[in-house]
DNA sequence: AATCCACGCAACCGCGGGACT
DNA sequence: CAGTCCCGCGGTTGCGTGGAT
């Protein structure tokens, strides 16, 4: 890059006059493509445009390689399962969007923020499942049942139970879900007890932190969350 | 057939935070 | 420790398209 440095504030990333905006066309995907394939990026997308031979921001760049061009993006409509895992991390950890298409292989950010923008949010008005007036936030996707049963995700019809929102991570011992539920994980969670044959106390559960449940096998985080008794910040 | 309008999606923008010097 | 740079992210914009009038 060859930037004067800017006291004044961040620099521009790029010389906005000299880089072609708008749609991408075969011929640049084609060179990005071709280009990242034999040389990588090599860990910085701003020098890479000038590198390829191409006329585009490097930020533009590296959108459309990991929106559209990288290979395993999955194109096409979302499935019925897939919906569900959206709205129930979305009621538990709100428009996170990087860490709900890290649960959906071969989708991006990008797309599960257009899919709910556009037709999930409006599939979830129609049904009830968002209170037609004011803001979509996690703060009003709330559970209806204060006895909510765990829905069967490799299964699902039908849109999951909400998440009741609480100031702080929280869970009464009262509302633990059943071990049964949990103790097939095999997942590694760094930071937290993993062994969640022993998890029978409120204490195990309260030294989880969202960001270690995040890290969960995603069936076994559907199925706590699933309990509306649990809650976060 | 022409125009309007709503919708979906690709792309842009600005910010926060981590890495580096 | 402070300053700079870049990546990654979420919010937003604007264009293309198809349906309605």
């Amino acid at each position: 890059m060859s930037q004067t440095p800017n006291t004044m504030g961040r620099a521009p990333c790029c010389d906005k006059a000299n880089v072609k905006r708008g749609p991408w066309s075969p011929e640049e995907d084609a060179i990005l493509k071709g280009y990242i394939h034999s040389h990588g990026t090599d860990g910085n997308w701003i020098s890479l445009p000038q590198k390829a031979g191409l006329k585009r921001c490097g930020k533009s760049c590296r959108l459309r390689w990991l929106n559209y061009l990288r290979p395993g993006i999955k194109l096409g409509g979302f499935t019925e399962e897939e919906d569900s895992i959206i709205c129930s991390l979305y009621s538990s950890i709100g428009s996170r969007w990087a860490v709900i298409a890290s649960k959906l292989p071969g989708r991006t950010d990008n797309d599960v923020k257009n899919y709910w923008n556009t037709r999930l949010k409006k599939k979830l008005l129609a049904g009830g499942w968002i209170p037609a007036t004011g803001n979509t936030t996690t703060a009003n996707i709330i559970n209806p049942s204060p006895n909510p049963s765990y829905p069967d995700l490799s299964t699902a019809s039908t849109l999951p139970h909400q998440i009741h929102l609480e100031p702080n991570f929280f869970c009464p011992s009262s509302s633990l879900p059943s071990l049964a539920d949990v103790s097939d994980s095999t997942s590694s969670v760094a930071g937290a007890n993993t062994d969640l044959s022993s998890w029978t106390t409120e204490e195990s559960y309260s030294g989880l932190s969202m960001d270690n449940l995040l890290d969960l096998d995603f069936g076994i985080m559907y199925k706590i969350l699933s309990n509306g008794s649990f809650g976060f910040s």
